[in-house]
DNA sequence: TAAAATCCTGACCGATTGGTTGGTCAGGAG
DNA sequence: CTCCTGACCAACCAATCGGTCAGGATTTTA
């Protein structure tokens, strides 16, 4: 058993929660510091430096993420409920996890830690390739389209669930929507992802 | 005709680079004023605070990408070529301008200075009421399917050029894909979005 | 050409940054 | 009772932060 003193812990917290709202840059040891009820150098006695500090809580996100994805271990995919699942459960786990998924996408997209980004892709990575394997099974069995690349059916799926994640905030203050809540839009949209946009009988490009 | 000086033009240019790639906090005065070639002070001559010029590349972006999207007055949708159009012009936009994207699409979601999340709301309000016109117009015309929320259609194709743009370093990176080239994966995810994942009868490209 | 306005700078300010130092304190082992 | 260790902190450090100011250089205007 690994020990974690009180203090520890709380430095984590407080760090996870700063660094996924603000940033790397614009958190500040002291504001850690304070958020955890802690010395400043309390802080430097649990962790070498501040860019420490952050990758420790980037692995653990990423290990997070990692145990919640393996619950989602599927059968074939006979019908589409399959890929519901997933993409439900991976928007739901978005939400309810938001200071580490704020975290990695931030370190997605942002990238200044050569380190982080490499984790980023892993756990990305993760995600995708189960779920490519999950729309080939469903190509095979007939029900998904043949005639299109699994990894941009996934890419699809994850990229409209992280776009609403990351923009619902920004969505909700736009004009003439209905975006009330994230669960039934994401349903919604992944809907239009399953049947396409364009009317069913005139499907000429 | 407004006049700008010299040192003021490589200021903000100087200014938008890093402040796109790096984010307010990470980007010191110091910084701007070496890239710009020009002494700290300088920059405060021409700017009242570092959040002032901060507020100023904003609204220029904003500026910018409104001046870029009015060149997309189309025709009403008798097809869904004005759908790709729009598509691959804005996503092209992006690519271009990538200082200009990025600032504000971090501005959308970090949000932490209250009047750029306000900006970038009316920016991407801009988009999204016009493109929901060019959707709506299709769906009378019979292209496009009629029991769908025309926002919905809206926000997907949006959300995917954004997801695309944002996590191309990543999705390169990514094993077992096919993500070349960001106009060629865009058009294939478009027609993803408008055939439908899903296996239909006659869905012949 | 002199005055006025603008552009630009080096020197400087108090505050804050990430990080170090020396040391206190509680508790477990011998 | 001593010794050791890990947790913790106030005080401190050099560097950098955003920002100010007085004044030199250059251009505009009168």
């Amino acid at each position: 058993m690994v020990r974690v003193s009180n203090g520890e812990k709380r430095i984590l917290e407080a760090a996870e929660n700063l660094f996924s709202r603000h940033g790397f840059d614009a958190v500040s040891i002291q504001k850690i510091a304070t958020q955890a009820g802690v010395s400043k150098a309390t802080i430097f006695h649990h962790f070498s430096s501040k860019q420490e500090l952050y990758i420790t809580i980037l692995k653990q996100a990423c290990l997070d993420i990692g145990t919640i994805l393996q619950s989602l271990e599927k059968e074939p995919c006979t019908s589409v409920k399959p890929l519901r699942d997933f993409a439900s459960a991976h928007l739901k786990n978005m939400f309810d996890q938001q200071d580490v998924s704020r975290l990695i996408l931030r370190e997605m997209t942002d990238g200044d830690i050569k380190q982080g980004q490499a984790l980023a892709v892993e756990v990305f990575g993760e995600h995708f390739s189960r779920l490519i394997v999950l729309i080939q099974s469903g190509q095979q069995e007939g029900v998904l389209r043949k005639n299109m690349d699994a990894a941009d059916a996934a890419a699809a799926i994850v990229g409209l669930n992280v776009f609403m994640f990351q923009s619902w905030s920004v969505l909700q203050h736009l004009p003439a929507t209905s975006f009330t809540d994230p669960a039934h839009t994401g349903e919604r949209w992944l809907r239009l992802l399953l049947l396409g946009i364009t009317d069913k009988e005139e499907t000429a490009a």
